[in-house]
DNA sequence: GCATATTTGTCCGTATGTATA
DNA sequence: CTATACATACGGACAAATATG
């Protein structure tokens, strides 16, 4: 078989989903949107009505959502919108704080192309007052971080544990306050690392995750 | 709604699953025992006969089941056993070195009841010569180095990744040459743990790994 | 390269069991 | 407690893609 065969073949494996597949990537998009309360229940009826598919491939779709953490699935009562509670706040800022920490640590030398990018759009955000936006540009930033181990598995981790971020961020109103005060923190952390200081980012970082989780406990309770 | 009535909803909910989810444990079994060849396909007409549920049920399974890098799904063709090739191989430890490798530096007291065990049992695996579970209880070792961070979503990823490991093993032969020299690099990282030796035991874990990961790169092209 | 058989993808109807107003 | 709504699971159907001779 020749290599253009190989690359025909291998475009056509990328290209098409199946349709579960493009029904989980919409729903995945509206409930990190917040479309969807967290708590609230996806009825397989609206749903599928909705999206004119049938319940085994909606089914199929919501399997795949639930193991991404974004879904529970209870026995017999259907499907719910993940609520993180605080223990799972605590546990996302653990291993964030493996994660980037370690790819900060690891870096030799600054591929911080995309790092520059996000903080700046989180910044243009800020100014404009588009808070989730700037909640997206800094996740970005910070899964950019982590892209530095050069790790796809990595790369997945933290696309995951962003999406679950972003349910917690919901379930906060007054997103302002939580934001603002961290973006030129971000920015610091990204010139440490341009400027070769390693250790200084990487203490900067561990410090700036301790502070929003810490934050985060606090406003989660209420 | 009394005390005793919500654990009896409790113990229901955890009690009871669907069936996809009984299914995707006994096949994710029976792919991590290799009764399937890497690579091969799983037809759906076989095994909804063989296990006597309906394709809608297994096809939730599979849609699991690949979510967890243990299936590969391609579209019309059906969903075959994953096989992991070099940069997988790489990614894997790549992985492991950063999280295995937090867990050793972030242990405070020593909670090594677990480590001893699943060092020892793979002792004695290794003395009759059972070296599946001498591979087992090797990774057990590593999955309760890496609990030592107490993060339930890093004990779900080392799960994980444990499983693509006994994929990677299972496309190798002569599993002996392999894990028999690790042994006794296990039990001197354990001893330097109880001992608080933190740095030495990072750093003879960090070798461990880098060595493991070259030589299962070095027989991994045959 | 073509025709056929096989297998998957998707939908629908339905019976059963469970949860909840 | 009953009634209703809903999820679970099965089986059949057909189209579309793939594998086979």
């Amino acid at each position: 078989m020749s290599t253009s065969d190989d690359l025909a073949r291998e475009r056509v494996l990328l290209d098409r989903t199946s349709t579960a597949e493009r029904v989980a990537g919409i729903l995945r998009d509206w409930i990190m949107e917040g479309r969807f309360p967290p708590g609230g229940r996806l009825s397989e009826d609206t749903i599928t009505a909705g999206l004119g598919i049938s319940r085994n491939t909606l089914r199929e779709a919501f399997r795949l959502l639930a193991h991404e953490k974004l879904l529970v699935h209870e026995l017999n009562r259907g499907v719910f919108v993940r609520k993180p509670d605080t223990a799972d706040v605590l546990d996302l800022y653990r291993v964030r704080r493996v994660v980037e920490c370690a790819a900060v640590r690891a870096v030799t030398e600054a591929e911080a192309k995309g790092l520059f990018e996000a903080v700046a759009e989180a910044e243009a955000a800020a100014e404009e007052g588009r808070w989730a936006e700037v909640g997206t540009a800094n996740l970005r930033f910070h899964q950019a971080i982590a892209a530095l181990l050069g790790s796809p598995r990595v790369d997945e981790l933290m696309r995951q544990l962003s999406a679950e971020l972003r349910l917690v961020f919901h379930v906060m109103e007054n997103q302002r306050t939580f934001y603002e005060p961290y973006l030129p923190r971000n920015r610091e952390i990204l010139e440490r690392l341009v400027a070769g200081d390693i250790v200084g980012a990487a203490r900067m970082l561990d410090a700036y995750l301790a502070d929003a989780e810490q934050q985060l406990i606090n406003a989660y309770d209420r």
